[in-house]
Order: C-alpha cells, then structure tokens, then sequence
DNA sequence: CTTGGTTGGGAAAAGGTTTTCCCTTAGCGT
DNA sequence: ACGCTAAGGGAAAACCTTTTCCCAACCAAG
C-alpha cells in the first residue's frame, strides 16, 4: 500500500481522459477535480486525486497553453556570448521565474540580424508570453528591432528602444560608491582610471567621478581613459606617477579608482612594480566585481557590485506583471550598486 | 502593389481560419496550400500563399505541437552559475539547434535538488523534445536524475548516468598535445602543474603527461597538485625552483605545463618575477584557452582549448537525431582538444 | 449513355485540456 | 403526491493545426 511510492515514469505520458477512465468519470469532472473547480462530493474528488497521482498524470502544457493563450514561456534575447556580465542577469531571471512556473527560452544572437530575427520568430511562434533582451552593454542595441511584437518586452542591462520599460545598473551611484569611500578613509588625491570613451557608463561614472570630489574640496584629476585591458592598467599608472601629470601638480595619487577589475588588476601589479604598497601607498578599487579577478589580486580587490542577478529578478518580475496586464511606466529604472570592500584600500586612519 | 510590404504586426495573432476565410477556401486546403500538400490548381494555391503573406500568419507552434507530439524544444540544464564552462557548450548547442527551428530551455539548477526537480518537471510538462545536461565539472552529476524520463538525455561535459551518451573533452589527449609540442620546441625539462587530486582531469592529464615524457625518453617530474588557483601558480614556482625537488636532480625546468589558465598566469608572474624569462628560459603551456586569461599574461599564453562550442554542437545534433528516433550508442564521446599558440613557448630552436 | 479515372477541394477527427452550460436525481416543504 | 431547489456530474465547444478520407464534377473511353 505504498501510496507514496513513485509513479512509474510513463514512456508516454498518461492523459487526464485515462486519469477519468480509470476513476470512472467524464474528462470534465476530473478536470474540475484536479483543479479544485466545480462541484462533486468530496470523495469523487478524492478519489480522483488519488488516480491521477497513482497514474503520474500531469498535464500537457501546450494543450493548456493553447487553451490558455498564455504558454508560461519568456524568450531571453543576448547578445553575449562570453556571459560574464549576461550570465548573472540571466540566472536572475531564471530563478526568479521558474518559481512561478515560467521557463526561459535562451536565444544567443551575437551581433547578427539574421540570428536575431530567427530567434525572434521562433519565440513568437511559440507563443512566448514576453521577452527579454540582455546584452554586454548598457549602450548598445541588440540587432533586432523588438517594438510592437505583441507581446510585452522587457530590456536589462542593454540599450532600450525608447518607450520601453528597461532595468540597468546605476553606474554613477557605484561611481559615488567607490569615491567616497576612499573619502571615508581619507584618501586626498584619487584618480580615475576607465575604458574607451566610446562607452555611455564610462562618462557617467566619470561625471560621477568628478562630482563627489567637487562635493568634498578635494582635487580632481582628469579621468585616463583608455581601454578595458590590465595592459591599460599599467600603463595609466606609468602616466599617472611618471608624467608631467603629477609633476605638475607635485603630488601622486593615493588612490585610483578603475573602471573595471581588469584595469584594477594591472593597477595594482604595475603600483607593485614600482615599489608602492597597496593598500598603504596608494588605495585601489574597481568595478563589475568579478569575482575571479577581484579575488586573485595581491591584496584582494575592493570592487563595485552591480548587483546583476538582482536586477535579472527584477526585470524577470515587472515582465510577469505587464505579462499579467497589470500597467508599468515606460522608462528606465537605475538599480543600486553595492561596494564590496576587499583589502585593497586599508582600514580608516583611525580604526 | 507592396507585394513585399512588412505584414502589419498583429496584436492578436492571426489563424488559419482567418486566412481561409479572405482567401475563400477551407481551413483544410489552407493548410495544404501553406505546408505543399494536398492537391488544388497553381492559381489557388498562390493566392492562400499571398493571402497568408500579406496578414502575416505565423502557424501556432503549440497547436502543431500538440497534434505532432513533438514540441521543437529541447531543455538545457546547467550548474554553472558562473558559465566559463556552459556557457560556451550552451552556445555551441543553441547555434545548432536554432537552425532546426527547436529552441532551448534554459534551466539553472546550481546544486540544488529542488530547484532540479522543479526545472525537470517543468520541461516535461511543457513537453520537451530532450534534455541536455552539462555542467562545471567533468566528473560531477547534476543534483537530477535523468534516467528514465521517457524522453533522449544528452550529457555534455558533466558526468553521466551509466548506460547514457555523454560528450565531455578529451582531456588526455588535450594535455598530449601541450606536452608533445613542448617537446617539438626542444624543451627537455618540462614539469606539470595542475589542480586538486579530487578532480577527474587531474588524474588523465597528469597520466597523458607522464606517457609522453615516457615515449620520448624525458625526465619525468612528479606532477604538482594543488589548487587551480593563480596564487598556486605562484607557490609552485617555488618549489619547482627553490626546493630540494630540483636541488636533488641538478636542474631547473625548462617549460611548465599548468592544468588551467589561471595557475599558467601565476605562474608566468612568478617566473618574471625571479627573473626567469618566459619563453626564453621556460616555456609555459596553459589549459582551457581562456581567452580573457590567456591574452592578459605577458607574454599571452599557449593554452589548450577544449572547444566546448563544438562539443555543444555534437551534443545538440547528437539529441536531434535522437529524437528524430534514430539509433546511437551509449557511451562516452572523447572530443579532441586543439592547442591555441600564442608567445609563451617561444618558436623551434632552429625554425 | 454508362463507367471509370482524375482533379480540386472540403468535412471531420485528432491532439489534451478547460469551461460553460445543461441534465438528472435527491431532498425538502407543503 | 407535487413542485422547487440544489447538488453532482457530463456533453460539447473552444484553442489551432494537420491529415485522412470523402465528395462532386469533369473528362474520356467504351
């Protein structure tokens, strides 16, 4: 009598019509029954219950789904083939919806139309209830034009067509972050070492940059930008200690601030180089905290957190609520970074 | 006369019968006119198929689905939030599989059995074609079991249930390649240093090792086990140099084979570092071809690639003609590596 | 003029579930 | 005994497409 015992998985799945057959019941009523809808005796209900489960009935999704017009189905659109900043949104996503019933279709589209559009078309052919479009920057579009599909979309982490409801990180609130920690343990000369200019978050956390500096009196130095590389890394710590830069000024950084753990990384291995300590000479931090960059550094890399996979359960959600009909203002929603503090920049002066 | 007019993006979807019914024939003979069966004059057919053009119907997926049984779908279930592993096999298996026209369910189960259950559940509800499982770790399973689901189960790069298929690297191979080129550049003592003894590939490659160095009549060093992290890069530099280990046999290694990027890096810095140059005194050979790793260490690494997109090629066509109901056998599928060379191993003595 | 074949197209079932509406029966009051 | 209500359950439509089978009309041959 082994009422728990596992039912046995079916070579072919078993159907809500053997489920009745075999509870002696029409479809109807088992259906009802299963779902805790209409009305019979307790003990039909039961007994069908019991029937179903001893059967290992569950249901097709697609018939409901078509009945339904709703497939419990979300598209995830990226352009981001490497995945260390897709990733994190997407697994966000993905927790946040399986709970709910909905699974993910991963559409990979690189930077290519034609991939695009086919995956496009095979979501919407599927009927999918809603799509997400994810990509590697906050300022590039995907290659796919996703206005007026007919199904809502939602944009993380990439640039949105304008209207729509989109999610990135606040990247000037982590520049804040960063700088006035350094303030907090009185750091005097922090500079700023970033990525290409052709890139929208370089600016803003660079205005950001500048902006708390100005807030607190302290100097402010004109961001290097360069590229993304720990190659840059180096090489803006050679401009920053060597050149007519500092000269000029007569004073070195005591900090520097990068735009990415990568630069961080050549930052604190060409400060090594050259005999300064990090962090008791100069003070380091970067951004994106990539875990497996910001943790090999010699001292560990205090970094900034974009809190991605949050912001993936958050756009994972408002999609299910627009999915749902509930309304949602166009418009793009700036999501708090966090500081993660490492060893890179020391303790405050005093403790 | 914009007989190539973009077809007006429906809200609600448009069906057959509505097709039919502006084109003045049956549900019937539309749908014959539309997939090329069925018998009817030129003429009619062409004017269904303008029909269907111009109000851009698109045939419901879930009903197709629900009368072929089969639903163009597969489910992809991964443990690895971080991705540096999947996420190249996951790419791999959407590319091949999009052209077919099946998308992919993309299921985050970290090491979690509920979350397991709740992701296989949901694609067998939803009717999944087949399943492909991969994961972080050669030699470690999902927290699921597979067995016996009532639909093909593909293993890629994880480790499968017994009597299964499973593709995974050929790891033995991969590190025959890193030694044997090593020996084609003239180096003579080459050392071998590599991960935890509690991982599978340690073992095969560490043996690939020592059968090289055995064939081609070389000293063989015991290899060094430790983690796969830079910081035991450094620390093996160590001891491969300072220690009684070299101190006993008189001489130094001349090229070090590492078990992944990231000890290779720490490796390389280590040996700078001591003012050992690399290539010129030791050749460094590295294993997964990280890019991002690979091309910051200076100077950029030889590394061994697993070319895990492809394998998630072999494994996504593989499911396909299983699915397709076509023979294979169980077993597990070695994919050749392939040697990425950059600077780190310095070219023939000669040319 | 009948027979047989061909051609163009339609009716209906199938796939699995949900939901609306209806029917039967029992219970109760008078 | 009659009428009414409520309870328990079923029939059928709906979702959308594909496919099998069938019908009507037309043509040619006998």
């Amino acid at each position: 009598m082994a009422s728990d015992a596992q039912p046995v998985s079916a070579k072919t799945p078993v159907t809500l019509r053997e489920v009745a057959a075999l509870a002696g019941v029409s479809v109807a009523t088992a259906s009802k029954a299963l779902n805790g809808q209409g009305r019979m005796t307790a003990e039909t209900r039961e007994r069908i219950r019991e029937t179903a489960q001893r059967l290992g009935f569950r249901p097709n999704s697609l018939a409901q789904s078509l009945l339904r017009r709703r497939s419990f189905t979300v598209g995830l659109l990226t352009n981001d083939t490497y995945g260390r900043f897709s990733l994190p949104v997407m697994s966000g996503i993905s927790d946040a919806l399986v709970d709910k019933g909905v699974s993910v279709f991963l559409c990979n589209v690189e930077d290519d139309q034609r991939l695009g559009q086919l995956h496009v078309d095979a979501m919407l052919d599927k009927r999918v209830d809603g799509i997400i479009a994810t990509g590697k920057r906050i300022d590039r579009h995907l290659p796919v034009d996703l206005s007026n599909l007919g199904v809502p979309v939602i944009y993380a982490f990439t640039q949105p067509d304008p209207g729509a409801i989109a999610f990135v990180s606040d990247d000037a609130g982590g520049a804040r972050l960063a700088v006035e920690h350094f303030c907090r343990l009185g750091r005097r000369r922090i500079a700023h070492v970033s990525g290409p200019a052709s890139f929208a978050v370089v600016h803003a956390r660079a205005q950001a940059y500048r902006d708390v500096l100005t807030e607190k009196g302290l100097p402010v130095m004109e961001p290097l930008l360069g590229s993304w590389s720990e190659a840059w890394g180096h090489e803006a710590v050679k401009q920053l200690f060597d050149g007519k830069l500092s000269k000029s000024r007569g004073e070195k950084p005591d900090a520097v601030f990068c735009g990415n753990d990568q630069i961080a990384r050549g930052v604190i291995d060409a400060l090594r180089e050259r005999g300064l300590d990090v962090p008791d000479d100069v003070g380091v931090i970067g951004f994106d905290n990539w875990q497996i960059v910001a943790e090999a550094t010699r001292p560990p890399l205090t970094s900034v957190d974009m809190n991605l996979a949050a912001l993936g359960r958050e756009a994972g959600l408002t999609l299910l609520s627009l999915v749902g009909g509930e309304p949602a203002e166009p418009g793009i929603r700036k999501l708090p970074c966090r500081l993660v503090v490492r060893q890179s920049c020391g303790r405050p002066p005093d403790g």
